[in-house]
DNA sequence: GTAAACCTTGCAGTCGGGTATAAGGTCAAG
DNA sequence: CTTGACCTTATACCCGACTGCAAGGTTTAC
């Protein structure tokens, strides 16, 4: 399988293949006489791994981190089971802190509402982000 | 009011006073006789407004927006709360995104928990993650 | 024999919001 | 007269995940 054919089976980009490689998330691949890169079907499964792990919000140094544990021989799932947690967390805080901006948006909205514009006076640069 | 001082009233630092000038934040100051920028009390409360519309989840090109219509005389209250309005939607949007992340990620813990490491076949990566 | 559709390498650029560093000028205190 | 705290400029670097481009080699189709 050339590089295009992998690309093509999973809808990642040459060039990101590529990058993947360079980034440690895929080893270096076999070449043809001519120097192309040879796939098989195994990478293509490690770049949908990838993608579910990418989807799931781990980064691509963490998805490295798994892909080499599994590499070595380790059944990574315990460091996996950290890992997602972790990211629970994260996504935990960054909900909460999303819930917070949402709501001053909102109270901002609603102070839009009730000030004319014709209330801006000269020194202030708008009064709705600068009443509260 | 030399920088520092401006550096000092605001807690934005010196390098990112002349950071936002350079973008368009601020305008090109006065300069003492030595080169030295002064700045007035406006500057003061331009900064203020920035870190204010900044923490209301403006990006700076879009603050740069709001302070160029202000500059040239327009009260760029409507403006503003188009864009409240837009960045409210993108959160909310955002949201949704993260809902589903998490409650993916509690589906891969949970099934983490009833998985048992030595099923992990040598063909799979990781089958925490590709279970689904 | 030539055009297209592949493939190769290496390096630069993108986005946003800064931060760091170098190399120098200025000013007040002791 | 030197130390230290200011200020100036220009330039480069950071994060993450790519994306683009140049300049070339190879293979297939007509």
């Amino acid at each position: 399988m050339l590089i295009g054919e992998v690309s093509a089976a999973t809808g990642v980009d040459n060039q990101t293949i590529r990058f993947y490689e360079r980034q440690g998330l895929l080893p270096a691949p076999d070449r043809t006489a001519n120097g192309y890169r040879t796939y098989d079907s195994a990478t293509v499964d490690r770049l949908r791994f990838i993608r579910a792990a990418q989807s799931a919000g781990l980064a691509l140094t963490e998805i490295a981190q798994v892909l080499n544990l599994r590499d070595a021989g380790q059944t990574p799932c315990t460091h996996v089971s950290l890992v997602l947690e972790q990211k629970l967390a994260e996504v935990r805080t960054r909900q909460q802190e999303l819930a917070i901006l949402a709501r001053e948006l909102e109270e901002l909205i609603e102070t839009s509402r009730t000030l004319d514009p014709a209330d801006c006076g000269p020194a202030e640069i708008c009064h709705i982000l600068t009443t509260k």
